[in-house]
DNA sequence: GACTGGCACTCTGAGGCAGGGAGTGCCAAA
DNA sequence: TTTGGCACTCCCTGCCTCAGAGTGCCAGTC
């Protein structure tokens, strides 16, 4: 494909993501400094609709990128805008103020929104990817516990439960050891093989309270390790009402569902690299007319991810700068606390 | 007012509630068994539109209530109608299963939007009610350290810090100790006095490290009490786009601002009763155009509130009977589990 | 005095129609 | 290969009309 074909279609991007409204040859030919007639463009648009990367509403309106036409924009045309230096200044003095790793996420979240004025969502650092750091069992009142786990990336998950039976202070000392002991420094997806020995390794008299924990234990790092997710930004869809047509509140009730967030910022497979999807790209049926861009974070190791959703026809340059800057700087603050 | 007056304007309620159409003089003579003509009840709508209970958008419409009508609907009218078994059985189980405090926010809060078909907000019981259950600190590490404190309403506030110096075991059962005594069984609005003499009462070697934990712990208490908000339902409100107009975007906007939230909940002093909040009612100008259905929960005393948003053109008997119905028995599990 | 049927009036919303405008595709010429 | 010109298509807007819904008021009835 011709290199002027490839600004042809630059041009129609960046037009309509400007104007939200079908770009004709005329503008194109005009404010794009190509230097040709719009008898040309018209030629190139013709190729292109040919192609798939463009299309028309109606006969007689101006063409509209399609998803592919966004794709190939993304993957070989938008040129990365870095963030203004008092943005960047910006990001780093409201990050570097939170207190611990909620803080971290509250804020990187509502970050990401404002500087995209998308919708933002940013995952919490996967139990599956962390460690264990610490393990702690703390006595609320008789035959009543509190588990509290704290894992490498800071994330703290606590559960409260009951025994059947009343432990001493020196047994639930003991229990303390014996659990931070096995699984002090384990993935936590080793911890629900260890835990299942536990019963072996402790004291046969402290048998069924030994049972029990082990089943808080399981349950909190396996099945509420389901991850968590933060969002915020949700009322900047309605600027785009228009564009969604009826699919609004379907998005909206689906910016509710773990699941479907989970899903949204990607397979856990990828690297630290960023991904766009667009359209169609998206599996699921509520996000076909949106694009998202997502990152992965962590300190070396990916522990999670974070992304912007927005319509389709999004600014992917700027939206790109942003997720990548805000993802590789929350990256260094976990490094610090490590 | 005549009581056929008020029948009248119950059925137009009712009817444009449900048909969220302006309601003409016809459709109440015949729909609503009044055993009158169209005129009459055109005499009566004249009334009750000079009264400032309706109004007509334009000439040749139906009638529609305003905040008037709906307020004295709600106040004299309305008859509550209860939950169905099946509702009310579904709400005990799906309640009883929560695992812990947050479970109970969570679960209670799409509750509430699933039973309403509105916006449900749940306050987490706030900590300017509740007493100190139990303080723990744990050794995360050389000079690190998690403070975790447990109220009386099962909420758990967690917080990791640093220590200049570095204590020993001993040191921090000690201080552990110390916090204890000197907190335990206290209501938090007490804790800030209580902190600032904590230095006073350890052992002169732990002076810095006192100090330094007592931040943390007014930190804890006070800066971070900031009151927790669950939300659920958002995309209930795009049922009503067309209703809201334009301010559907800062609704959404507000919803994800605490401190609009919290101010929506109600203020503090309202006890375990239900308030209805009805268009002007509402301070805030977003919420101009929606009704607010509140009711405090607590055991006993009321720790938080919960509510649900909508237009105010909502189905008041329905949503008043749930938020009652929930509140209720969140109270009873808080009550249990104390 | 309260209610009712009748009637003229008002306003909205849908449908049809014409005209301007934007944008295209194609063709012949440079 | 590019370009100017031209006929064509389709949308959008404004305008008009008309049916329908609902009202207010009046005069008559119980």
């Amino acid at each position: 494909m011709d290199d002027r074909k490839l600004e042809v279609l630059r041009a129609i991007v960046e037009d309509y993501v400007a104007t939200q409204e079908p770009v004709g040859s005329k503008v194109v030919a005009q404010r794009h400094g190509l230097g040709v007639s719009a008898a040309t463009v018209r030629n190139d648009m013709a190729y292109l609709e040919e192609s798939g990367y463009i299309h028309q509403p109606h006969t007689s309106a101006g063409r509209i990128p399609t998803d592919k036409g966004y794709r190939l924009f993304v993957d070989r045309l938008g040129k990365i805008k870095p963030l203004s230096t008092a943005e960047r200044r910006a990001v780093h003095r409201f990050l570097a103020e939170a207190l611990d790793l909620d803080d971290v996420v509250t804020r990187t979240v509502r970050l990401l929104s404002q500087l995209t004025h998308q919708v933002a969502v940013v995952q919490y650092p996967s139990l599956n990817r962390s460690t264990v750091r610490h393990l702690e069992l703390v006595s609320l009142g008789p035959g009543r516990l509190m588990l509290v786990m704290i894992t490498d990336t800071g994330r703290v998950e606590q559960r409260q439960f009951e025994l059947s039976t009343d432990l001493s202070e020196d047994d639930i000392l003991d229990l303390r050891k014996l659990i931070n002991e096995q699984l002090q420094g384990k993935p936590l997806t080793d911890a629900p093989g260890i835990i299942a020995d536990l019963s072996d390794l402790a004291r046969p008299e402290l048998g069924t309270a030994v049972a029990e924990l082990a089943r808080v234990l399981l349950e909190t790092v396996v099945v509420r390790a389901e991850d968590r997710i933060a969002v915020a930004g949700a009322a900047n869809l309605t600027r785009h009402a228009a564009y969604f047509s009826g699919s609004l509140r379907s998005i909206l009730e689906a910016l509710e569902e773990e699941v479907v967030l989970m899903q949204l910022l990607g397979r856990a497979d990828t690297g630290p690299l960023l991904t766009v999807r667009i359209g169609d790209e998206n599996e699921m049926d509520d996000f076909r007319e949106t694009a998202v861009v997502t990152a992965g974070y962590g300190p070396g190791a990916v522990v999670g991810h974070m992304g912007v959703l927005g319509p389709t026809r999004m600014d992917y340059p700027g939206t790109i700068a942003a997720v990548r800057a805000v993802a590789r700087y929350v990256s260094e603050i976990l490094e610090q606390n490590r």
